[in-house]
DNA sequence: TTAATAATTCAACTATATTTGAAATATTAA
DNA sequence: TTAATATTTCAAATATAGTTGAATTATTAA
């Protein structure tokens, strides 16, 4: 991932709100939402929600797909998953031996039981 | 983590500036770099890299250290790896079949184990 | 066809962020 | 002590982002 890429995705998640949309989709996964619904949801005026929608469609972490004169709105689950891998790499560069998470060189062991999940 | 901290490390990541900093200061590891360093290396002057320094470090981003008439500044790579891990949870919530942290074959599609909650 | 609905775009406004040079603070060197 | 250095704070300016209601577009229902 290029870096201007991860500062636009990290714009989008820059906001109480379009955070609160993206969870909200995450939790919807593949069924998504149409705008209405997540304007109900998070209780937006329509043009506010429309507004953030689609800087977070243009940044990629939202695709969207008509429906009739529905417009559903869906995480892009993909996209999450190469931002998580830029921060990853960013956060051990050039000191693999201090990060503690995940992402293991081949053959090597981890030094500390990772306090960090597993998916 | 909170989302408002979430919401904080976005904002401190979502500047090429910034982001920059960070990458930079991962890349010196323990060494860390005083704030003179910095404006070198970016080409920065001192009252712009200041501001960016002082809202890196209010996100808990950096660490400062003083030095003499130095500020040392280093990457808390600790916060990275919680965001790392609340963006991994974000991203899964609900769906964790979905998260392709666990394999699946490009173009398969799954059991659709999504459940259709009305809302 | 006409009316209703879903969502977006537009234009205006408000709010927040970024940048800069000058001044201030703090530390060290002479 | 005085001068020099490192960095920050301040104040003013510019730039960008967020919000809102009215108008617009597109689709469906009657």
């Amino acid at each position: 991932m290029r870096k201007s890429s991860a500062v636009t995705l990290f714009e989008s998640l820059a906001s109480g709100v379009r955070l609160d949309i993206y969870r909200l989709l995450v939790r919807k996964g593949l069924d998504g939402l149409v705008a209405g619904e997540i304007a109900a949801a998070l209780d937006l005026p329509p043009t506010n929600l429309s507004f953030h929608l689609k800087a977070m469609t243009q940044a990629g972490l939202l695709t969207v797909e008509q429906e009739g004169r529905f417009q559903r709105y869906r995480a892009n689950l993909a996209l999450m998953q190469d931002l998580i891998a830029y921060l990853t790499e960013e956060c051990c560069a050039g000191n693999p031996e201090q990060c503690a998470i995940p992402r293991r060189a081949k053959g090597t062991v981890p030094r500390t039981p990772s306090t960090a999940k597993t998916a």
